[in-house]
DNA sequence: CTGGGGACGGGGCCC
DNA sequence: GGGGCCCCGTCCCCA
């Protein structure tokens, strides 16, 4: 008995000391191995370091190649270039992800400093090759004419008022003597450029966005409360405009590059900087006369409401566009900063004008614009409603192409339509109807409803809105006790009692009794949109 | 399907 | 008679 005690203590030592031995075993493997794998660890990230690095260089390398053949690329057809993409943006080709914008910042504005960077994304949005700048700074000066065809009011010094003053321009494409008519112009009356597209390079300006304060004070020339004016709002029609600005002096010159190469492209525009003691530019520098002129001359043609993003850090609150030359007056903004909300239709882009329609070139014949006395000249500041506004002159701006693609815009070519619009060249009857038309492009309202400040680029419209307020429904039905306010729904109302459908699905043949309903069938089910 | 608004053409009135 | 101006009707889009 005494001895199975003993053989089995034995057995459990022997036991004990194979395990331990097991597991030392075990442990040293372990640490050998540990020791292996933490050198091949090692090892890789030092790969993955000079992987990182030659990386890195050839990506360096490749925006600097970039940079280069784009910057080629501009000093042929600056402004065409940039606009394409605003183009395929604004017809929802693109879509601003939080990269490709344009930034306006005003005078004075804090929020982003000058001459500092902005990062934003380019073409598809899948890279960050290159840099727009929109500046805007103090009071400065933009005072050119196309070559031959100086107008008085447009060489106007702005500090003299002395009519006939050469530019401030310094570059010599701008004094050019060879510069052709046909050469891009972009052309500010009484101001300056206000925000420039610009390469990373500084050297070279692509296109301009330019940008008037409307105030009804003469004494609103200082810079900074213009800045700070921004909030407030254009007061009356006929009050002087006041632009505030880059002080830079934008030039269009000849183009570097065969002129046969451009075609009717725009010529390049290029800046210099000016030194903004010797330009001070406010509105005390403009004579009655000039802004008679202005006003006069280019007031249709110009944005008269105020868009503003309250709390976005920018705001547009006037959008102004001069045009003289062959270029159209191609202008895009940006509500949103940085806000990543921005949509394709953000961006209103007359480039297409420039591409069809001659007229742009010239001035066009305005009728004198009198000072009408609309329902309402409230045109205080809107807050969201801005925007609003700015997003619905880019949905006719969308909605007017449709039109043309549908064969109902006309060419301005008809003898009955003689008057094109400067914008989009469609052709009207009269010039009160090239008026109206072209408040799509410019967004002016002119007539505010008192009840709820809507604002409306037509009378007739404001009328008909005004039965939403008195809720009045003069269009009844005869089948049923349906009353309308408008008589177009009284009519489409009635389809549903006549059971008319003229519009037909050519995929599968289901009526609609609206095109819209068509459209939207036509998305939904086989992908596809009528015309 | 309804309701609101954008845009345009046509017609009448006045000068 | 022609042009400017205004009003109205209409078509269309979109929510």
């Amino acid at each position: 008995m005494a001895n199975g005690v003993v053989f089995h203590t034995q057995i459990a030592s022997i036991m004990e000391v194979l395990a331990n031995a097991a597991v030392a075993e075990i442990c040293k493997l372990v640490d050998d191995d540990y020791a292996v794998f933490r050198l091949e660890i090692t090892q890789s990230q030092k790969e993955n370091r000079v992987l990182r690095r030659k990386l890195l260089e050839l990506k360096v390398a490749r925006e600097r190649a970039e940079r280069t053949m784009r910057e080629r690329v501009l000093a042929c057809r600056p402004s065409i270039k940039i606009l394409d993409r605003y183009r395929g943006i604004a017809r929802g080709e693109g879509h601003l992800t939080g990269g490709h914008r344009s930034f306006v910042k005003p005078a004075g504005h804090n929020t982003l400093r000058d001459d500092q960077p902005i990062t934003v994304d380019e073409g598809s949005g899948t890279s960050t090759q290159h840099i727009i700048v929109i500046e805007s700074a103090g009071p400065g000066v933009k005072q050119e004419t196309s070559e031959g065809e100086e107008n008085p009011l447009y060489s106007r010094d702005p500090q003299t008022g002395a009519v006939g003053a050469p530019p401030v321009a310094t570059d010599k494409p701008t004094t050019a003597p060879a510069q052709p008519k046909t050469q891009c112009s972009i052309t500010e009356v009484s101001g300056t450029l206000n925000a420039i597209l610009k390469s990373e390079t500084d050297t070279e300006t692509s296109t301009v966005t330019q940008r008037l304060l409307h105030t009804g004070s003469d004494q609103m020339s200082d810079p900074e409360r213009m800045g700070l004016g921004r909030l407030g709002c254009p007061p009356a029609p006929a009050s002087a405009y006041v632009l505030y600005g880059s002080p830079r002096t934008v030039h269009s010159h000849p183009d570097s590059c065969d002129a046969s190469e451009t075609g009717n492209d725009p010529s390049c525009s290029y800046i210099s900087e000016m030194d903004p003691s010797n330009m001070p530019l406010g509105l005390e520098a403009q004579t009655d006369l000039s802004r008679r002129d202005w006003n006069r001359c280019s007031r249709s043609v110009y944005s008269e409401g105020c868009l503003y993003e309250a709390g976005e850090g920018m705001a547009i609150d006037d959008v102004t566009v001069k045009v003289e030359g062959d270029i159209p007056p191609t202008w895009n903004a940006d509500g949103h900063l940085g806000d990543g909300h921005s949509q394709g239709r953000d961006f209103l882009d007359y480039r297409e004008s420039l591409e069809t329609n001659p007229n742009v070139a010239a001035h066009y014949p305005l009728h004198t614009l009198k000072d009408r006395d609309p329902l309402s000249t409230s045109m205080g500041p809107s807050d969201s409603h801005g925007s609003i506004l700015f997003n619905q002159v880019l949905n006719s701006d969308d909605r007017t192409r449709a039109q043309a693609q549908r064969g109902e815009a006309t060419s301005g070519n008809s003898k009955d339509k003689r008057f094109p619009c400067m914008f989009c060249n469609k052709g009207f009857s009269c010039p009160q109807k090239v008026e109206i038309h072209q408040r799509v492009h410019t967004g002016e309202r002119p007539y505010s409803c008192a009840q709820c400040h809507m604002r409306f680029t037509q009378a007739g419209n404001l009328k008909r809105h005004q039965r939403v307020h008195t809720g009045e429904k003069p269009y009844s039905c005869t089948q049923c006790h349906m009353c309308f306010a408008q008589a177009g729904h009284l009519k489409m109302h009635l389809k549903v009692h006549t059971g008319e459908r003229p519009f037909t699905c050519t995929h599968c043949g289901k009526r609609f009794s609206e095109r819209s309903y068509l459209r939207i069938h036509q998305q939904k089910k086989h992908s596809t949109l009528i015309t």
